[in-house]
DNA sequence: TTGATAAGTGACTTATAGACACAAAAAGGA
DNA sequence: TCCTTTTTGTGTCTATAAGTCACTTATCAA
């Protein structure tokens, strides 16, 4: 290679890398099971932070990707084998130092899909899993996604005051006290039955299905669903405490 | 060169255009002024869409900036000679056509600033001016700047629902009825001047300035300015209507 | 049949927003 | 000086929704 070319090889990559910074998507997906709120890691495979679990993020693939939420579902399928019936933009963060390779820029998403949904499929695989808010705890995190989840789990909690877009992490027919339970988890506190059904009936979000449950001993709780077209991200009323501060 | 090189090289080089997508930042840049609500606009020097109208724009500059905010904050400063007291993240913006070049990815923020604090050093530059919400439904705009602009009136007008927010569009001493007008407009309906009140002061975010300004005949208006430390984007209690969808 | 258990409701209390009349504080003119 | 006009700011009643909690309903199991 003659010093000419390489000079304007590098020229040339650095223009490229002076005006583009490495461009991510990371969702980050929720999922309620066992009583516990679960996020959806994988085992990176690949440099940097190599070995080390993270969100199941990726590149923009230029190729096949019409739109960032092309590449959220594209990541989330190759890991869950299903579409979430919920995914919405996050937040953005980019800056110079949270990726050793680069300036980089990573567009994050909160979705949210029914644990039997995609059991079975993560199941199979070894570099994809379930962890609890609790065990998040004890494990390092690549780049800066322990951060990143914080936020998703921030959002989540605000969405749980106005909405019951929480009822995306449940299974299409649900009761009112498995709702009730996660709104619970998701607040850390717990909510007065009465005013928690009142404000749902309000909403007239969710419509019964006919059917019952009885779990153990106790009358059958009545399943309901998601009423189609009305979105459960329509705003209920207050909840108290609601009178904190936004994300 | 040899060939080897070379095939290394445009692999390399590639990879590099086939991971990164165009990345910038576009703040859309709020102020109140003469009853009405203006956003910044700024008439494009290249291609594409040279000579419309869009937004204060523009790349992210890897060796400069930081974090995206310097990029947004840089930008603001290039054309008002001024820091808004209020930045934050709308919403990113990414898909294979919305710029002509290539996928393009843009970081939007929305931003509030007293008209008087760049007033003067906007009316300066030639190609830098305040457009009212209604000049702006007869202006095509580059890109799809009108579309982002569209989300973040959306959401100053949830901001009005909830919080006192707007206020940064304000100078730093202002009147409740000042307020009130301006939360008016942006919700696109009168409010009771009672509740107004009541909500912010029971808020606590305001402080009595100790002064008063009698505009024209009638009593004069205190003039409040922002408590320190606790942010006006605290949640306030519901308003009338608030019974909608989030953004 | 009876007790245990969990779902779902009735009804009262409390808190906050809506409505609107009224008081307060200035300007200006006769 | 005093009265009218104008705009800011308050008092207070009403309407609505949330908090509380006892009570009813429906099922299981002994």
């Amino acid at each position: 290679m003659q010093t000419n070319d390489e000079q304007t090889f590098l020229e040339h990559y650095d223009k490229q890398a002076y005006d583009a910074p490495l461009v991510t998507v990371d969702p980050v997906l929720f999922t309620y099971h066992a009583e516990q709120l679960k996020v959806l890691l994988v085992q990176r495979s690949s440099h940097p932070d190599r070995q080390m679990w993270g969100l199941p993020g990726g590149f923009v693939d230029l190729q096949h990707d019409a739109t960032l939420e092309d590449t959220a579902l594209r990541k989330l399928r190759e890991k869950t084998g299903v579409t979430p019936p919920y995914l919405e933009q996050l937040h953005t963060f980019g800056n110079a130092t949270r990726d050793k390779r680069s300036w980089s820029v990573t567009v994050c998403y909160t979705a949210l899909i029914a644990h039997q949904e995609c059991a079975a499929h993560i199941a199979t695989v070894m570099d994809a899993r379930w962890v609890s808010m609790q065990q998040l705890e004890m494990l390092p995190l690549a780049f800066d996604h322990g951060m990143i989840i914080g936020h998703a789990r921030e959002r989540l909690r605000q969405k749980a005051l106005y909405s019951i877009v929480p009822a995306y992490a449940l299974p299409e027919k649900f009761t009112l006290p498995e709702l009730q339970q996660l709104h619970e988890i998701l607040l850390g506190m717990p909510l007065q039955k009465k005013s928690f059904r009142r404000r749902i009936e309000q909403a007239e979000l969710l419509e019964d299905s006919g059917e019952k449950r009885a779990d153990s001993g106790g009358r059958p709780a009545t399943l309901y669903r998601m009423k189609a077209g009305s979105g459960a991200h329509t705003f209920l009323r207050n909840l108290s405490g609601a009178t904190e501060t936004e994300e």
